[in-house]
DNA sequence: TTACCTGCAAAGTATTTGCGCGTTC
DNA sequence: GAACGCGCAAATACTTTGCAGGTAA
């Protein structure tokens, strides 16, 4: 990432910060500014492992909670999963997912449902070329996220409290 | 599941184990069929919980062990994800993406970098009536699973060795 | 100053492993 | 009978939590 544009992405996520009303740490800081750097979207600990090479007193735990406190926030998304535990399914054919991110409860899809049809072959859904070749790609799922029904009328009867809900 | 369905499904289960050289289990048994029967994609936990009533000698252990041999042979799939520990992205916009099945590297898509661009809305992408009916669907996320160039590379140069690769 | 944040250490949960006994082939 | 698979218990990995002291605003 060039050094203009990572200068112009802490400031802007300073200012995001400051709207939220929290307070900038050096931590914060180096946190996110690893998040920006290290390609491939790493895991806490990859990132603890490179913040503390300069912060040398910073602790794991901080990373997780502050990583936790920015996706709450909207600062930065989780990669993963809707359900951290592994998850199984017998089907073993292409297929798609609807998770609901409530419960995570999670249903299959056929490809053959859906009344638009998609390509099998993951080339033909338009991958950049470029991609394609630094990328062998073999397959694709979508995933489609939502609530469902039983968690909508769980909602419905007691809906989410309070005024944390961002 | 259909009684008769369930029947057929395992007896391809039974076949499909003795072409792999795996051994009939009752705990094998147990376990596909709780696969097979439990909604919703179960966790290792919760088909434990399910076989433990008929067989309450059964452990943990084996069912964590049994699912990865289940996958390993082309049995069962993992719904989950490609990398188990919690990963982060400083991109919160919808966006899609490339995940290599080697060293886990996961790599941003832009929706419009696809040259043939989908829509933004998970309902016009051809969800079926019903199923939008249950799920309120409110986002899609494609994966696209492949190898990435520097692995191929490490691939071509030290090829997985022994005959285990399934 | 005061509320918010951090580091530490301990706890909790998910998953894996080694080993001796039992079962399948 | 030999190879394979199982249950147990301990180990490991990942993540969360409570609390006392430190820091930003």
């Amino acid at each position: 990432m060039k050094k203009s544009l990572l200068g112009q992405r802490m400031k802007a996520f300073r200012e995001r910060c400051k709207d939220l009303g929290l307070s900038l740490t050096y931590q914060r800081l180096s946190i996110y500014k690893a998040l920006l750097q290290v390609p491939g979207h790493p895991s806490p600990d990859a990132i603890y492992q490179v913040v503390r090479k300069t912060y040398p007193s910073i602790s794991l735990a901080t990373v997780y909670k502050t990583l936790d406190r920015f996706e709450k926030s909207g600062l930065v998304s989780k990669v993963n999963p809707l359900h951290e535990t592994a998850r199984y399914d017998p089907k073993v054919e292409h297929h798609h997912h609807l998770v609901c991110t409530e419960c995570k409860h999670v249903e299959d899809l056929d490809p053959q449902e859906l009344t638009r049809p998609l390509p099998l072959d993951p080339r033909s859904l338009g991958l950049p070329e470029g991609r394609c070749r630094d990328f062998d790609v073999a397959d694709y799922t979508i995933t489609f996220k939502g609530v469902c029904q039983a968690c909508r009328r769980r909602l419905a009867r007691a809906p989410r409290t309070g005024a944390g809900a961002a």
